[in-house]
RNA sequence: GGAGGAAUACCCAAGUGGUCGAAGGGGGCGGUUUCGAAAACCGUUAGUGGGGUCAUGCUCCAGCCAGGGUUCGAAUCCCUGUUCCUCCGCCA
């Protein structure tokens, strides 16, 4: 949630900043119902402490015998006046509320203007690999290897899936293992959330209301709920209408979910075999910080989803996301991208972000300063990572021109030590 | 799924329509005592959101799970929801 204190104090700043991001504000209606608020809550205010002031005399009165009938029709009075601005209080304040929960998140400053083409790559790893056979793409590899069954998929379940077969079960769990074991190794605490959630949950997470189409609902469930698009809708609602004390932070989470998402379905027909998918199985990262730790942790889960793609030996780059292509509740974002050679493009992994105050705020999550002030928290979430990138990626990078693939070396303890997975006969 | 019960401040807990910003206890903090500590005793300790004001002060509004309602007045009565507990049923 942008605060809305600074929308009035500096709507030219907010205006200019929303306008980065794409998106088109004008403050006006807001400025004019924030005038009207204050004025009737402090009309409303007063009369209610005259209210509060006569209907505290009344016991004295009867005790000591006198008549109250006086009073009450005082009381009466009160009343009538006040209702009708009572009534327009509670409007204007939904009205306000409406027209800010909506808002995206602020980019930082330093951010470019513009969408996903003014994004910057400023770090670069590995080659792009040049084959001197014909390559393969990963939904061939995935077949011959036996690692992923499409038609069954479908059988069982429809379109936009995919089944894990064998070796292809162990591998993607051997991903999610190494990813788990590093961040163990990092100090972060381990969760396994529901996947089911409530609605407060997707709006604290900025999901809401603004994407409520955008993930599968429970049918018969009252009131409403959702299953999570993405860990970080449970995680960075663990401590949503709680105060932590400073000595607590950062906290630093981590969960392994599978990920639903009804975007999935192809967009571009080279999204084929597990690009975009309903359900996907990511390892998510967050942080609650102080608002100073959050730069630092940022840096930091940067780095660590970084490592996880740079120790599998991918070829990868990092991109600065512009401010129109960061997520609607985030100030800044970059994006880990893995390169997908049947595609020539690099594709996301990874997506960190640092959300600010805009998540605390709409889930009041907060922490006491050394001063005893409640502050909100600043949220971070990062990908560590998505798997259904990784797992092309290391098909596609990885081949041999006898059709198998090299298993990257932090993967093997986890899969028996087998080093190479080999096409299986038909 | 059915039937009951519960939700009060950091914790436990009293309070069933009227000065209730809520008794009492524990804990915390400060002090007396002590060389120091324990014990005892004394004192103190409601957080939060939002107004007013030059005011880290004073003051007003809201606030006893949440949201509505009844009433001049609600922690107390009514409705809805949430969570927890007990019993019954069902079950991977």
């Amino acid at each position: 949630m942008v605060d809305i204190k600074l929308i009035l104090e500096k709507p030219d700043y907010v205006v200019a900043a929303l306008k980065k991001k794409l998106w088109d504000f004008d403050p006006e209606p807001i400025i004019e119902l924030s005038k009207r608020r204050l004025e009737l809550l402090q009309k409303v205010e007063t009369i209610k402490a005259e209210h509060n002031r006569l209907t505290k005399s009344i016991p004295q009165i009867k005790k000591s015998g006198g008549d109250i009938a006086p009073v009450m029709a005082e009381i009466k009075a009160l009343v009538s006046k006040t209702k009708e601005d009572e009534d327009e209080l509670k409007d204007v304040e939904a009205k306000i509320k409406a027209l800010v929960e909506v808002l995206p998140n602020l980019p930082d400053d330093d951010l470019e203007p513009g969408g996903k083409e003014d994004n910057v790559p400023f770090y670069h790893f590995g080659e792009e690999r040049v084959f001197d056979f014909p390559m393969k793409n990963h939904v061939e590899l995935a077949e011959s290897l036996g690692l992923i069954d499409y038609k069954r998929a479908a059988k069982i379940s429809g379109s936009g899936t995919w089944i894990y077969t064998n070796l292809g079960a162990r591998l993607e769990w051997a991903l999610l293992n190494y990813f788990i074991d590093a961040h163990l190794a990092d100090g972060y605490e381990m969760i396994l959330p529901p996947h089911i959630l409530n609605y407060d949950s997707g709006y604290t997470a900025g999901q809401f209301p603004k994407f409520e189409d955008d993930v599968f609902w429970l049918e018969g469930s009252e009131p409403r709920k959702f299953i999570l698009p993405t860990a970080e809708t449970a995680l960075v609602n663990l401590h949503r209408n709680e105060i932590l004390p400073l000595n607590e932070l950062p906290r630093k989470y981590f969960a392994y979910t599978p990920c639903y998402r009804k975007e999935a379905g192809s967009y571009r027909t080279e999204e084929r075999g597990m690009i975009r998918g309903y359900q996907f199985d990511k390892v998510e990262m967050v942080q609650y910080t102080t608002q100073e730790g959050s730069d630092a942790a940022f840096e930091e889960m940067v780095n660590k989803a970084k490592a996880l793609v740079e120790g599998l030996g991918l070829t990868y780059q990092v991109d600065k996301l512009a401010a129109g292509d960061c997520s609607h509740s985030m100030a800044r974002t970059y994006d880990i991208e893995v390169w997908i050679p049947s595609m020539g493009i690099y594709k996301e992994v990874s997506s960190v972000s640092n959300a600010r105050e805009y998540q605390a705020r709409r889930g009041m999550i907060r922490y006491r300063d050394e001063n005893g002030k409640t502050k909100y928290c600043h949220t971070l979430n990062g990908s560590g990572l998505a798997t259904s990138r990784v797992f092309p990626a290391i098909l596609e990078q990885f081949q041999q021109a006898d059709g198998s693939v090299v298993v990257p070396l932090p993967l093997r303890k986890y899969l028996g030590g087998i080093e190479v997975l080999k096409p299986i006969k038909k």
